[in-house]
DNA sequence: GGCTTGAGGACAGGAGCTGTCCGGATCGGG
DNA sequence: CCCGATCCGGACAGCTCCTGTCCTCAAGCC
């Protein structure tokens, strides 16, 4: 029956827009009898939604957290936060959530109305063009088109600059998409060179539409995706490595650093924060944010970008 | 139905995990005939949700942007990365989506199974600690506890420090938060002062568990909560108002400082930033990613904390 | 103790769901 | 050009189960 499924959804959603209802003001909102309310409750405890209920004069039910999720119903402009933040997610400062934010991002943008689409552009526009950590940022449309095409097994075609600039436009099969370090990495099967390749995410630019459906295929020597990537891309990860001997200990820059390097203990003064980095320009001024003094171990090309930051900085403060 | 219901929330939730499907997939793993599929498909369609269908070879059904957005079905990671997401939103660097973040995160959070809690609290603890923006972040843990509270119109104990220093403990019944500026603001009928009180959420512990339900009340002369906090917050913003000359033209600068503060243009090689923080700390370094030679105008107090800084990195540099 | 709220059994009428069988339309490939 | 695979939708019979009504019971709150 369409009306009891649709009023099934349409009361999920009343129980996650407030907390507390009764059940003649359900009755009401859904415009059917009171017991049929209940034995709508008893539906979805059925099938595995926990409502709470209470008696008495200041009794209701409530939706409670269970052992499975139910479906969530946003209304537009949740909907719109929830594709925003995901978004900066997928760049974020969190690691380890990247790729299944990316796969929850994937699913809400493919059934997103467009109207909601422009507004998710528009306020995407307000990111901040400053990157907290190091390196290239990637857009995230081109992880959502990507993440598509390899759910859903349809080719790809796409302009690719290559480590040395040089220019192709690849039609591949793609596989899967990897988060290495602070990277997206693409591994597909080229179609043209028959052969598996791994593209840097943020040198593509995806051309529409999507081809045709294939087949997938398995990697060679029935690898895992991770491994497979790691072993190519695995020295390159950074342009920099950079170790740092800082002048505090290890446990008071553990909060502020560890999601950034590895901290090694020296004393209780002293430890070396060992990282890597795209661009030393921002390590140097991200080295400024801990408030502490420390040395420079390694890479020497760094020392000069502190160097003219420091003299900024003292230009600024009028002691040259 | 009971199993009616069921299977059509089964069938949105297979067609957001793929894109395409044939019918006989979708028979197949429902356990019903390929008839009655087609007949599930319709009803979706009758509520709404747009399932466009290919016929030929290469056909199936998918389900594609509509005017409503369906009920979103997430598996566990999606949900934990989606609360996790909103979480940053919150105090995220991208503004006008905070309020309608709580309040999706608030939605979510309600049904969240415990389990999956945890998870995001310990994602969570990794967060980056080092803010963005300068001024202080609030727990997003104490913003949904307060938000939940607001819509069910629960009462809400809690400690507060005011900006002298002074703790206390408050019994309110919540009305609305509201976003200004970097800051969270929650407007309460303050039981025990009998009076309207505005509070710093960043000031706030919230004592567990809430309190009874109470009805609600109006604000004073009808109005608004956003005029409301605005009359009252207005002038204290910010701690610290300051403005720099900036070395670089005003269009250059747009892009990474415009969501910061406002620029006034001078002439092709200098602007006037004007912007606000809590911490001069956090702004020195903040100016130092500009990557443009700049003057204090005001605060004088900034000045100490640059010169700090560039002594910093002068030792770095080994440049005394 | 009275009031309010949820829980749930019984019952009758009817709405709607399911599987089966069928003919039609469209697309892609041999 | 034809064949096979796919989606589309009408007809029909059987039967599930949904809904409103009426009733009794249990649990909180004042």
């Amino acid at each position: 029956m369409l009306q009891t499924s649709a009023r099934l959804l349409r009361l999920l959603s009343l129980l996650q827009i407030r907390r507390e209802w009764s059940g003649s003001d359900l009755a009401e909102r859904l415009e059917v009898d009171v017991r049929t309310v209940r034995r709508d409750i008893d539906k979805l405890r059925n099938l595995g939604y926990p409502v709470n209920a209470t008696t008495g004069t200041a009794g209701g039910y409530r939706l409670g957290a269970g052992a499975a999720l139910p479906p969530l119903l946003l209304d537009d402009d949740e909907a719109v936060a929830v594709a925003v933040s995901l978004r900066t997610a997928t760049n974020g400062p969190i690691s380890g959530i990247e790729d299944t934010s990316l796969r929850a991002l994937t699913k809400l943008e493919q059934v997103l109305p467009s109207r909601l689409r422009r507004r998710v552009n528009a306020l995407q526009s307000y990111t901040v063009p400053i990157p907290l950590r190091p390196g290239p940022t990637v857009d995230a449309a081109v992880l959502t088109t990507i993440a598509s095409a390899c759910r859903d097994n349809e080719r790809l075609r796409f302009d690719y600059r290559d480590h040395n600039g040089t220019a192709s436009l690849r039609v591949v099969e793609p596989h899967s998409m990897a988060n290495w370090g602070r990277r997206w990495y693409l591994v597909a099967w080229d179609v043209d060179r028959a052969d598996w390749r791994t593209f840097r995410v943020d040198r593509i630019e995806p051309r529409t539409p999507t081809g045709p459906r294939f087949t997938p295929r398995e990697l060679p020597d029935g690898a895992d995706v991770a491994t497979y990537v790691s072993a190519r891309v695995n020295s390159a990860t950074w342009r920099f490595r950079a170790r740092i001997l800082m002048h505090a200990s290890a446990e008071a820059l553990s909060d502020g650093l560890k999601s950034y390097g590895a901290l090694e203990p020296i004393d209780d003064n002293n430890c070396v924060f060992v990282t890597g980095a795209d661009s030393l320009e921002s390590l140097a001024v991200y080295l400024g944010m801990t408030g502490v003094d420390f040395e420079v171990q390694e890479p020497p090309e760094l020392v000069e970008h502190i160097r003219e930051l420091g003299r900024r900085y003292m230009r600024a403060s009028g002691t040259e």
